[in-house]
DNA sequence: ACACTCCTCAAGTAATGTCTTGAATATAGC
DNA sequence: GCTATATTCAAGACATTACTTGAGGAGTGT
């Protein structure tokens, strides 16, 4: 035992699990299904790619171990295999966050400039929450929200939420939220709500972060 | 903003990240690197390849913002870029531990059957040193050791261990540990000391997982 | 300047990964 | 059994990766 041939072959295991999640596609793919449950055709929506070429990606992931399916009858419904996936996929953007020299450039073309975006943090948003004096709004589509979401928030996912800004209460603070910083959800609804001229800013981070961080979490038709 | 190209883009960056981690002799190198830095020489013959294909390594995983480097006269040294990079390498590990379909064989053909082998708690080690009735050895190469190692553990690297075994205190419980879950060091210390007759065993996990729990750490000559 | 050590770079080969297209399989409802 | 829908499989073009060998650059000590 402690030969090179079985070290090889052991680390081999942890660079195969590396790999899978080591392509932009499948990046994604992770990225989505840390909100709940997809099947292949709403993924491969999500990702911009073909039905067939999704599908191959997921068989990768699934052989890696990252995620299990589940049949209802002509639908497979692919998920993550456990929270611990979840937190390797946050744990890789933390590092690149961190280490990636064109991340912030990338970012800010992909979610235009945050800069006179104001972001408020879990615990804030927490306290303010249970005090009662803002208006959450959950703006991810609605099969996420029925997954699960911030305890109290309401959902209007984003391709209807320039129409239902009306049956938001007045004069009262709305923070959205959506699937994480990587979301483009929340930086819409608020430039939204602010060209109507109403108080809004985005939550740090997404859901999952929320859920992470050990904050009150409601799901299916409670709120 | 938020149009596909873009967000392809700032996925594949993620990805990038992944990859350089994608590859067993990358895993490994970042797996020493997670005990502190070390030069190409000492890191080619510890996963067994080429210096040239070592430098070609790093250079990757350095391309990826994972690790960063420092020149001492014609020595370069590696290092990980953060604690996040660690995290990241820790999370990895568990996913595949929890989901990888072979990885128990693997790690079996590696280290040897670890059924008879017990293994002490970190808890209960904290709670049995402060108590002082253990003798708690650091069996990885004396560089690890001085970069920072379990407070109150003396330092007997395994190539020397079973020489120095008399130094040890007799009639108390010894406790090895190395580098982690997947190091044979402690292993083999373990082995070595209880065909002569002494109570030992190894630490669950190891050194960086030691730091990770927050749990007292020392540095240096001081022990 | 010189030799020496340590490390990186470049070129080449074999193997692997990505994505497309078109066909095949599995399930549900009639 | 037949048809429609959802998903996977197979084959191929093209790009990328891993590792080897040999040359080259950077720093040290004489």
């Amino acid at each position: 035992m402690g030969d090179r041939q079985a070290k090889d072959a052991l680390f081999d295991a942890f660079g195969e699990v590396a790999k899978a999640l080591g392509n932009g596609r499948r990046a994604e793919l992770v990225d989505v299904l840390a909100q709940g449950e997809r099947h292949v055709d709403e993924l491969s929506a999500e990702i911009g790619q073909t039905v067939a070429n999704t599908s191959f990606h997921l068989r990768v992931l699934a052989n890696a171990g990252l995620v299990t399916t589940r049949r209802d009858g002509t639908r497979i419904y692919y998920r993550l295999a456990s929270a611990r996936v979840s937190e390797l996929w946050l744990a890789l953007r933390d590092v690149t966050a961190a280490h990636h020299e064109q991340l912030d450039e990338l970012a800010a073309a992909y979610l235009g400039d945050r800069d006179r975006l104001e972001q408020i943090g879990r615990i804030e948003l927490a306290e303010r929450l249970a005090a009662g004096d803002v208006v959450v709004v959950d703006v991810r589509p609605a099969t996420e929200f029925a997954t699960g979401h911030i305890s109290g928030a309401r959902s209007i996912p984003i391709d209807e939420f320039a129409a239902n800004i009306k049956d938001l209460p007045a004069g009262i603070e709305v923070v959205a939220y959506c699937r994480g910083p990587y979301c483009v959800f929340a930086d819409d609804a608020v430039r939204v709500l602010r060209r109507r001229g109403r108080r809004a800013r985005r939550l740090e981070d997404g859901f999952p972060e929320w859920v992470r961080a050990d904050l009150p979490v409601a799901a299916a038709g409670a709120s």
